[in-house]
DNA sequence: ATCTATTAATAAAT
DNA sequence: TATTTATTAATAGAT
């Protein structure tokens, strides 16, 4: 899945190894992480790099992950030896779990899910902090297109104005030549050669407005429109 | 990267869910072995299922994975003296903190807060998830005022018919009594009275429906519509 | 780090 | 559960 195929086995070029090591360990740290949300998995990943370095996923908690893996494999566990200090971060650590369920409980039901026990009232509520939000995320969509639209019929401008002042230069050398010509080869000379070396196939372009064309990602019908005019403006 | 895109959060439907989880099981433990042979690193992979089965990938040996982790984690010390615990738990409450802070911006990005920095084809995105919440949540609407109106018209229904009921059992109180009244006063005295205690001066509803009216909190067009009976159904 | 041509993964249908 | 197919996602190689 890239410019080539590889064979899975040891990649000799170390540069090229350490590249790979970079973007496949982020793809599989992505993929365990949907996994466990997609479908309430519980996930431990450990990575070595070559060079000993620890890169490490868990959807719960590494320890947790380890603990049940010994557990399901018959194994004992260790006491813990407790202190006021310990308790002073488990609570912190059950503090911060709370949050997050509720965070979590909330999040779901904005995304519509776990909807019974609501009232109407509660529903409403929800709907209009939607509906807000919507709103929002339009109106940034909105100005972000409005302002690759001004920016366009700006670079459209300039690049005009430039071509207005080719075009002028053109017409200038064109008559100097024509000038050489008849001095060189007598007077009708210049206008019996068929293609000028200086002569511009589109020349008549300077009065046709140059024509921009935007991506619509809404509405797709400007399918039969002519193609844009490149500007080199990434539309992300 | 399928007939369709799919939001990464848990899976509704508890097939679909499972077969998911077969497929991106199986592409989580190929990925990682195939990174453990391209880049020579030395992998663990443990994942417990929805249903706890385990399923595990080591590129040497899990133990070996798991004692290197611990070693690198210096948790093979906290388990031992306290300070090193102290350390996990302040690792622990640093992992949650991270993971509430990520979910939080991404809530605030879901209430069109923070915007900027995102796309056009992220806030489509945004947009597509919250209309899907919408949709969801006013589904459940529609749901509830649906449930609303059957009970509504079920009690209604109950009431008409003691209605009817309680109608019949007067007409007999009533024969009765006017055949009590001959006896006593004589032949026509009980239809000179006037206003008979046990007679109902809407007697004759009995032949009409009953007209029940629901709140209807989307379009408020029935402002002209005639108070609603109240059947002690409350709608929180 | 960023860009794309290409391969790989996989969601949905079967 | 396995296979097929249309589509999205990952990534190899280039820059």
């Amino acid at each position: 899945m890239g410019r080539g195929k590889i064979a899975i086995r040891r990649i000799d070029n170390s540069t090229s190894r350490q590249v790979t090591f970079s973007k496949r360990r982020n793809g599989l740290l992505k993929k365990a992480r949907e996994l466990s949300i997609l479908c309430d998995a519980e996930i431990g990943v450990i990575i070595f790099s070559s060079t000993s370095r620890l890169y490490d996923y868990a959807s719960t908690s590494m320890k947790a992950v380890i603990d049940r893996y010994n557990k399901q494999k018959e194994e004992h566990n260790e006491l813990l030896n407790p202190a006021a200090e310990i308790k002073f971060w488990q609570r912190e650590a059950a503090s911060l779990k709370k949050e997050l369920q509720f965070l979590q409980e909330y999040h779901r039901k904005l995304m519509g899910e776990e909807l019974s026990g609501l009232t109407t009232k509660d529903l409403q509520n929800l709907e209009s902090q939607l509906e807000m939000s919507l709103k929002g995320i339009r109106a940034r969509k909105e100005q972000i297109l409005t302002d690759e639209i001004k920016e366009l019929k700006h670079k459209g401008n300039l690049i005009y104005q430039e071509n207005l002042e080719l075009h002028k230069k053109v017409d200038i050398i064109h008559k100097e030549n024509a000038a050489l010509c008849k001095k060189v080869y007598g007077v009708a000379e210049a206008n019996i050669r068929p293609h000028p070396p200086y002569s511009l196939s589109n020349k008549y372009d300077v009065d046709i407005p140059i024509h921009l064309e935007l991506s619509q990602p809404q509405h797709q019908n400007n399918k039969v429109a002519a193609q844009p005019i490149n500007l080199g403006l990434q539309l992300k």
